[in-house]
DNA sequence: ATGAGTGCAAAGGCTTTGCATTAGG
DNA sequence: CCTAATGCAAAGCCTTTGCACTCAT
């Protein structure tokens, strides 16, 4: 399992890790694919489209969004929602961690933070029973921070 | 501070909290809006507008929304966001109580719950040292369970 | 009477899709 | 060659807005 810090580690594994994903699928890992996974990489939370797009410029939109929705198939990004209705794209926890949402509810920005280990174990096991006590089959959870980002307040 | 259980307690002084709100905002309690709150008062979680849509058979969608955001703004109902890119609501957690949602993946539904308090302290504790630890000025914070939901699996 | 509330229809804005063209294996 | 991938434009879909009408104070 990737280690996660603010900007995530391109390394050659999880390069090779999305091609053969990708290849599995019969999808090819090409420019415009390498482009957007570059730009998650490079980005210390989800990104919006919005986002995305100021960075991989000459790329159309339309391109963006099914690429996008390539890569989600095949479980290399995970699209999220923020406080607003936008999307949101980020590397899926299984290349570069398990990890929580700062969300500034202003702004609708999102990026990452981590909470102790022994906490998020507590967590798992409370929810895991909660989940079955509700008739629930759990995947996973989600923890956000809500409130500014030092750049809205 | 209202309870909260699998639906919510319609008593005398949510009415008039309610009632309170929007006068002080120039508003009034009418009958559509009586609807939507009675609507969301019966739910066991927050509602999409679809759903809505279903209970207040009569009622016009630009009524819904309009009426669902003036509730809003005089803190009423929040609006908040599921899996899926639609919109939900629910009664603020001012008149029913902290609490968090199961995610259902698949059709997008919530359902609330909640966590031992000892837990919910912990977690308020640490998160806002974490926030501020990232230059954040914390809100409050969202906790899901995510997975399938018994009508899904 | 005066401003809030309502209803219908049209407009917005993000996202998806159709289709012809290009390119990689 | 053959299928995936691309680009542009058009269509979709939830949501918002304009405008005239109604209603409560």
């Amino acid at each position: 399992m990737a280690q996660h810090s603010h900007t995530h580690v391109i390394d050659e594994d999880m390069e090779a890790e999305i091609a053969l994903r990708l290849r599995k699928a019969d999808q090819r890992f090409t420019p415009a694919r390498r482009a957007l996974v570059a730009a998650l990489v490079a980005a210390k939370g989800p990104m919006a489209i919005a986002d995305i797009l100021l960075v991989t410029e000459k790329m159309p939109q339309s391109s963006v969004y099914r690429n996008l929705t390539v890569l989600e198939s095949v479980g290399v990004v995970s699209r999220l929602m923020s406080n607003d209705e936008y999307g949101r794209f980020e590397l899926s926890e299984n290349l570069i961690g398990h990890h929580h949402h700062l969300i500034c509810q202003q702004c609708g920005a999102m990026s990452d933070f981590n909470i102790p280990h022994d906490m998020e174990q507590q967590l798992d096991s409370t929810l895991a029973q909660l989940a079955s006590a509700n008739g629930f089959t759990l995947e996973h959870h989600r923890l956000d921070i809500v409130g500014k980002c030092s750049a809205c307040k």
